[in-house]
DNA sequence: GTTGGGGCCGTCA
DNA sequence: CTGACGGCCCCAA
């Protein structure tokens, strides 16, 4: 199992209507590893298995690009599951997805 | 509040 | 094996 398979487990474990920061799946695989997590996300053999439109960064914010083309796509995905998005933005306060370390194991 | 620079981890060429 | 890159994050001016 690598870093990157651990990485696409865990997106996979994001429940709709929820989203996760980088800082907090390299928080559960790693100390510091968020470099390595958007790299795994990047890459991203299967966008239909990994959701990783539910992934932001710290400030909530979506990222420039993804898997599926565009920031767009992923905001109206994280919006008809129930997630309000603002300005590229959602509320980390209200959406963020509590990861259970046991997850992965 | 905004901008700049440094550093972590992993994968690919 | 070494070098470079990335969808980042945090701290200091």
């Amino acid at each position: 199992m690598t870093f990157t398979e651990q990485v696409y487990h865990v997106v996979s474990q994001i429940p709709s209507g929820k989203v996760s920061t980088y800082g907090q799946i390299a928080e559960v695989l790693g100390n510091s590893a968020y470099r390595a997590v958007g790299n795994a996300l990047h890459n991203n053999p299967s966008p239909d298995k990994t959701p990783c439109h539910r992934v932001v960064n710290s400030q909530g914010g979506l990222a420039k690009k993804f898997a599926f083309g565009s920031s767009d796509a992923q905001r109206a995905l994280l919006e008809q599951e129930g997630v309000k998005v603002s300005d590229n933005k959602v509320d980390l306060n209200k959406y963020l997805w509590q990861i259970d370390v046991k997850i992965f194991k």
